[in-house]
DNA sequence: GCCGTTTTCGGCCCGACTGTTTTCAGTCG
């Protein structure tokens, strides 16, 4: 899969042609940067079916240009603009405050070609005495290297979390802010995210920006505005706050939680209308003359509610998961958007770890957790053989489990009800365990802890063999640390629900796999179910992450199997 | 360079902040 490279390439060129002074060619290259990125198929595979210029924004020049990549593994085109500035451009736009221009310059003037170069010519004040910049700016770029050389990770979700519900509440607990809404995406429960955006209103817009900006948690101050303000706190967070009138407050909701995709998509229908739409309001501008600027001009339509803006558009209201332009804007304007699967709906969690294998508790200490947190059932899914960890499970000690379960089952002081099944291992040998045993299962999961050279092929022949019920976290990926497996997901997906399998969409933070995105693609084709994957009773409310990837695949209720009473579940795997 | 229920040519989202200026370019979201 040459989807992320390809379009790291593309992106690349957007920044070379931008330093070149040229108009649009930046935006073009940019936005078939992005629809490449987040494409669901192969591109070897449209390049293939020759439907390379099917994808929005890739016309007929970028489509040969592809091409020509994925058939040789170089660019001549992007090797030219490379030639002319040869700088590692993508590492030295990553410093917060430099973008093409700047990069161009430091090239001309100083010759900086990596981040190395750039310390080198900060540190030693030469790039202070440039014109166009001074002491500050130099100063700026040596704090943000740092940063840079770090990496551009971004947080994951599940851990960006507890930070962000802690600075919500504090701002709303102070007497200077009035409303306080997290947006950005982590509104939109992106898997990851790059920092963490704040919307408020505030009598007095100053009094509240000190307030941020002098918190205990704060490291640095990286913008002090009269209307924003931008820190960093401790774990090297970013927090951009922005402060706007109560009256914009659902117009600014809609523009500060994106996407960025999403709010121009929602723009240009403004535009249709000769409206005007930004994180105002939404205007009528046909009376305007163009010389008239300014971002209140013409006659205001709607801004205090998402509501209300969405509504003047001609639009349903649109939960923030589904805000990335794949889509949802037309389906709002039909009235045909789903009715999205809710935390509240989740009645059962089908993947829960013992200490039997890597799990830190025992059966009745997550049972306990989990019928505290209102699960109707459980399924304890313990590692079986071939995994690759040191303790799983073998016949004896899964006899033992069963024992333990059944007591568990029988304790009045419950109202759980808990299943046992394993977590099997997808190995080149099957499953690693005999039909008896998957018969004394209420459930098998199985799932793939390695990574195979043909992993289609194993999970193909294991899903035909083994009476298996859930494919665990389908990809294998870990976040910022691990690809995904490259598995012919079609194929998969048929098969999937050829044998009534269900497809996990695992709520660990740094899984979340299924991807929603293919959680999308494949709404239709199979059934999902959410499972924490919890080793310890806290893991098992992690459930939310999980839920929230599912309503970013678009699922419905009735298309997560673990919404659904423990005895239909059971109708369902005899059926 | 891309795109089109008006268009195959003429448009392309929009505003805040910073640093260095003295009216603005560059960057960011």
């Amino acid at each position: 899969m040459k989807n992320k490279e390809l379009a790291d390439l593309l992106y690349e060129i957007g920044d070379f042609l931008e330093i070149q002074e040229e108009q649009y060619k930046p935006r073009a290259y940019r936005t078939a940067a992005r629809n490449v990125e987040s494409l669901s198929e192969d591109i070897e595979a449209v390049h293939e079916q020759g439907e390379l210029e099917q994808i929005t924004g890739v016309g007929e020049s970028i489509a040969e240009k592809i091409a020509e990549y994925l058939e040789t593994g170089e660019l001549a085109y992007y090797e030219e603009l490379k030639s002319d500035l040869p700088v590692d451009i993508d590492a030295i736009t990553s410093v917060e405050g430099i973008g093409p221009k700047t990069a161009k310059k430091l090239y001309l003037e100083l010759g900086v070609t990596t981040l190395e170069d750039l310390e080198r010519a900060a540190e030693a004040g030469e790039i202070a005495g440039l014109e166009g910049f001074g002491e500050k700016s130099q100063q700026n770029i040596l704090d943000n290297l740092e940063l840079a050389k770090r990496g551009q990770e971004r947080m994951l979700l599940g851990r960006a979390f507890p930070i962000a519900e802690d600075i919500e509440s504090r701002l709303q607990d102070s007497k200077e802010f009035n409303r306080v809404s997290i947006v950005g995406s982590f509104r939109r429960r992106r898997p990851t995210v790059g920092d963490i955006d704040i919307l408020a209103t505030a009598d007095d817009p100053k009094a509240a920006i000190d307030t941020f900006c002098t918190h205990d948690d704060v490291k640095d101050v990286l913008a002090r505005g009269e209307t924003k303000s931008s820190v960093i706190v401790s774990g090297d967070l970013q927090l951009d706050l922005r402060i706007v009138g109560p009256e914009e407050f659902g117009a600014a909701l809609i523009y500060f939680t994106g996407s960025k995709a999403h709010n121009i998509a929602l723009r240009n229908r403004a535009i249709e209308s000769e409206w005007k739409l930004n994180e105002y309001g939404l205007f009528d501008v046909s009376d305007i003359d163009a010389s008239q600027t300014g971002q209140r001009v013409g006659e205001r339509i709607a801004g205090d509610t998402e509501k209300e803006v969405y509504g003047a558009l001609d639009l349903a209201w649109i939960p923030p998961e589904l805000r990335e332009d794949t889509g949802e804007i037309p389906a709002a304007a039909d009235q045909e958007l789903p009715d999205l699967v809710e935390l509240t709906d989740i009645r059962g969690d089908l993947q829960v770890h013992t200490e039997y294998s890597d799990g830190s508790n025992s059966v009745y200490e997550m049972a306990e957790a989990a019928d505290e947190l209102g699960r109707e059932y459980i399924l304890i899914s313990d590692h079986g053989p071939g995994a690759p960890i040191p303790d799983k499970l073998d016949v004896e000690a899964f006899d033992r489990q069963q024992a333990e379960i059944r007591d568990v089952n029988e304790d009045d002081g419950l109202d759980i009800t808990v299943l046992h099944g394993i977590e099997a291992e997808i190995t080149d040998q099957g499953l690693g365990i005999s039909d008896e045993w998957c018969d004394q299962c209420d459930l098998v999961v199985a799932g793939i802890h390695s990574r195979p050279s043909n992993p289609t092929e194993r999970v193909l022949r294991a899903f035909r063999e083994y009476p298996i019920d859930v494919f665990a976290h389908p990809s294998n990926r870990l976040i910022n640390e691990r690809e995904p497996l490259e598995l012919e997901w079609d194929t998969v997906m048929d098969a999937a629900s050829d044998e009534d399998i269900a497809i996990e969409i695992n709520a660990q933070p740094e899984r979340l796999d299924l991807d929603w995105q293919r959680v999308q693609d494949y709404r239709d084709t199979v059934r999902y179910v959410v499972s924490t994957d919890a080793h310890t009773t806290r893991e098992l409310d992690l459930m939310h992450l999980g839920v929230a990837q599912a309503r970013r695949g678009w699922c419905k209720t009735a298309d997560v199997l673990n919404t659904c009473p423990f005895d239909e579940l059971q109708l369902i795997d005899e059926v």
